[in-house]
DNA sequence: TCATTGGTATGACAAATATCATTTATTTTT
DNA sequence: AAAAATAAATGATATTTGTCATACCAATGA
């Protein structure tokens, strides 16, 4: 298996601050997993014993609400962390992670985690922003849900997926999701996000290309986003 | 000005794991100040150079959306600390601070605190707590306005505000809202807002007492939070 | 005391969104 | 390749929620 210290995700997160030795720990303790799509990584309500961290493949983590529904609330992608909070707090996962492509994960043993915490302050503290930094978004997107309507939501959407997932050799937006996961992440019914996006491409704002979405008309999604 | 280490708001918070010689620098570098109603304490996009520790005092932490609504993400009461998130992932106050009666506050500047994370490992995990588990329940509080009726909505704040700020010798929550933070807190028009509440006294689950509301059927509040 | 102000309440209506039904397209299985 | 299953699209309609208008009430100050 290869050795942390050689991996390139690491110059992209928290993990960049770990020293020589700190990395060889890791590197020994790890192990590399693969998961399917459609398969979860970590289930809402499960403890979990480590860190993850994504070395490629993308994901949705979601909640399930009472009435059932699925609540998309992040996605992630090849360079990210994951489990630092529920490990801190030392509480149970509190999201579903859902892979939406084959991805590659290597796991930390939350010991060697929590170790090097208290011994590397500046771990402690990228971890800290790593945190912070959701936390800051997580709060944006609470005023979101709760004040803009659905098509301000679905604006807002399209350009956060083109910004975290990038775009591919057409110029779409570099991730395949259903319709249903695009209503499950604005917070309304399927049939609501398929208008919407019938709208949006008749008012040439985006382009549907096979199972991609195409933003052709950044400005005005910026606009509809601010509810202009 | 009284010291820290006989403080017994820090027994309730991340502070309880300082040392002895910590508070001492605590005590001799920190500034009190009172905030009057209506005041803010911190204001969104500013910058931030210390702690707050709340020693007396209601507060409600809001979010200015793009449409100019104001949307309340969270309460606070003495006891807890604020600013925290913005120190660390050193962002600018990402929350408006206002208090909802007069405040007590307590000020610690940010290098005492930064100096302590690097020092006092335990401090550090505290620290991380705190803002791991306002992470969670903000994932969680984006599941409920993205999914649950304006109805649900209201049914989970009332038991929230009761959790969070107790009863009066009355049995009404002990917070004085307006109509309008209601409103803005489970993101609906006031007038919304004020029907659902005139609908749940007359279904005899709440009860409106001057400028307070007391839960007069939980069971029947919490049903309805969960939709049914 | 009266007048003014701000908050609360309620009705009438408009707009947004969800639900249900049906059709069409696309993918998967046989 | 045909059949079956799943996903996407669209229309019709019901429900929820927001907006506007107006009335009411309670606190405050001249």
């Amino acid at each position: 298996m290869s050795k942390c210290g050689q991996c390139i995700i690491k110059r992209f997160n928290a993990l960049k601050s770990l020293t020589h030795d700190e990395l060889e720990k890791f590197s020994d303790h790890k192990t590399s997993l693969f998961i399917k799509k459609g398969e979860n990584l970590m289930t809402e309500g499960n403890p979990i014993n480590g860190l993850y961290c994504i070395r490629d493949g993308k994901a949705k983590l979601t909640k399930l609400s009472t009435n059932g529904k699925e609540q998309i609330i992040k996605f992630v992608k090849g360079g990210d962390i994951l489990g630092q909070r529920s490990i801190l707090s030392d509480e149970p996962v509190g999201l579903n992670t859902t892979a939406l492509e084959d991805m590659h994960v290597c796991f930390i043993p939350k010991q060697d985690i929590l170790d090097t915490i208290k011994e590397n302050g500046q771990f402690s503290l990228n971890i800290m922003k790593v945190i912070s930094h959701q936390l800051n978004q997580a709060n944006t997107l609470i005023s979101q849900m709760a004040q803009k309507p659905v098509k301000e939501r679905l604006a807002e959407t399209l350009l956060n997926l083109e910004e975290i997932f990038g775009v591919d050799n057409e110029g779409c937006i570099d991730v395949v999701l259903t319709r249903e996961e695009i209503a499950n992440t604005i917070g309304t019914a399927t049939e609501s996000a398929i208008r919407l996006l019938s709208n949006l491409k008749k008012e040439d704002v985006i382009d549907l290309i096979n199972k991609k979405i195409k933003i052709t008309d950044k400005n005005a999604l910026k606009n509809m986003s601010d509810g202009y």
